[in-house]
DNA sequence: CCACGTACACCC
DNA sequence: AAACGGGTGTACGTGG
């Protein structure tokens, strides 16, 4: 096991670089281009029978819901810019507007919410919220909106792209993302849906061959590891030497609770043992403390405002004042992560200077705007200058294991395993039963290898039959 | 008819 | 006033 030391090389002469490198990232980026080639080769089976028969479920849904708005709807007609009556489409979102605003007025004496460009009314489901209970009919509608995206974009579409043994292909470009990161299309594998009980059953259309396994192998809070190895934050780099959950250790220390004691409670309630009050307890500390802190959390490296947060927060049903969100910010998260704020200012200030940001391997982003007189532009550049280490380096970190990868999967063949995708932080393989088990290892070992920094990289894996199990 | 921008949804 | 980094796909509406 190597430890971590300043410029030291590692696989495929890669070496870590504090300044502009591009032919080291050319070796990085060219490193894991035989694996990529195997992902296009191979392909992820798909239980098209399944997707079939969810795309029809679905298409049901969406029948029973037009049936139930239609005596709500009625006859109404929409009224085109040209002021032509027009038969009334569920599906235009700006029919929907007109309906809800102009027709029902739902909004009742709050101001109609407007999309930020141009002046459209603004119905995406996180705004229509609040208005769910003016009508009877807007959460039908709502629901039929989500369903119509779930199959244009999934159900009634990845069953026409697959090959002759119902692989699908994806494509992945290397050279799109400008933090090194990979995109996928045609179709998109990067996207498929997980959140949502229907979304989440599209994964299960997303299996293996007979005798075969699906192996998913992924990095614990790779950006994360990341900003504590680079700031060096004392708090960071001890949770992360312990292996604590980053947010209950973070919950903790922002309102001084003992991490021991929280997480004695969280498995009395884990184990179905704790008592009427000791579950409240919990209950409480997880929405009051923890959510918070985890929302920051995620926010931190995103360069995330007082605004962003309470909009994060409000959500997930906290509501929360700016000052309050600002407050929790300033005062309470960067009270405890007084190093990590120290490395986003140096990342900021090094931007402001040099008008570009580097990961820890070179590659170089440009954000000319964070030179910028305009406080709006400027912000976006520091704040992309911001995340550009941490994502980036993540990818790094990623892309070496890929490279280490690819020399163990050779000399098996592709009889004992295939890759199959990358999805940013994960890695998914097809693997022969009876080795998946041994071959798990193998992969959390090289992917844990590949970057050695001041504290343990981790990851984890997870084996099945269905993607849905992952 | 096509190309494009916008809004919205999905992912890490 | 105040949107949070990186992506792709779809439908819609408009303008050539």
């Amino acid at each position: 096991m190597q430890t971590y030391e300043p410029g030291m090389e590692l696989y495929g002469g890669v070496h870590y670089s504090d300044y502009p490198d591009p032919d080291n990232i050319t070796k990085m980026d060219l490193g894991c281009l035989p694996m990529i080639a195997d992902f296009h080769k191979f392909g992820i089976r798909l239980d098209i029978p399944f997707l079939n028969n969810l795309n029809s479920r679905i298409e049901t849904i969406q029948k029973e819901i037009e049936l139930e708005t239609e005596i709500y709807i009625g006859s109404y007609q929409y009224r085109t810019s040209k002021g032509a009556l027009i038969p009334f489409s569920i599906g235009s979102r700006d029919h929907l507007a007109q309906l809800l605003f102009e027709e029902w007025k739902v909004q009742g004496d709050d101001p109609v919410p407007l999309t930020p460009k141009g002046r459209r009314f603004e119905v995406s489901e996180e705004i229509m919220e609040p208005f769910k209970d003016r009508h009877p009919a807007v959460p039908g509608i709502i629901e039929w909106h989500k369903s119509e995206k779930l199959r244009n974009t999934y159900t009634s579409v990845l069953p026409l792209q697959v090959d002759s043994d119902s692989r699908l292909h994806t494509q992945f470009n290397a050279t799109v993302a400008s933090t090194g990161r990979l995109s996928s299309s045609n179709p998109n594998l990067q996207n498929i849906p997980i959140r949502t009980k229907l979304g989440k059953e599209i994964r299960y259309a997303f299996t293996c061959d007979p005798g075969w396994r699906l192996l998913s192998a992924d990095y614990s809070q790779i950006e994360m590891v990341w900003a504590a190895h680079r700031s060096q934050d004392p708090t960071m780099l001890d949770i992360f030497r312990r292996g604590q959950d980053l947010h209950d250790r973070t919950a903790c220390s922002v309102f001084g609770l003992d991490y021991e004691e929280v997480q004695a409670l969280k498995k009395l309630v884990a184990d179905k043992l704790a008592t009427v009050a000791q579950t409240s307890e919990f209950n409480d500390f997880k929405q009051f403390q923890r959510l918070p802190c985890k929302t920051v959390g995620f926010g931190v490296l995103y360069g995330q405002t007082a605004e962003g947060l309470q909009a994060s927060l409000a959500s997930e049903g906290i509501f929360w004042t700016i000052e309050r969100c600002e407050e929790f910010i300033t005062q309470k998260f960067f009270a405890v992560y007084t190093l990590l704020k120290a490395m986003l200012d140096r990342d900021y200030a090094y931007a402001t200077r040099y008008g570009l940001i580097c990961d820890e391997f070179g590659r170089v982003r440009l954000v000319p705007e964070a030179k910028s007189q305009l406080k709006r532009i400027r912000n976006e550049g520091l704040r992309k200058a911001g995340n550009h280490p941490e994502q980036s380096s993540a990818q790094g970190s990623i892309k070496i294991a890929m490279a280490r990868l690819t020399p163990i999967c050779r000399k098996l063949g592709d009889k004992m395993v295939r890759p199959l995708l990358q999805i940013h932080d994960q890695l998914i393989l097809e693997v022969i039963a009876p080795f998946v088990e041994e071959f798990s290892h193998v992969v959390r070992e090289e992917m844990e290898a590949a970057t050695p920094l001041t504290i343990p990289v981790r990851s984890s894996s997870d084996i099945g039959e269905r993607w849905a199990e992952l």
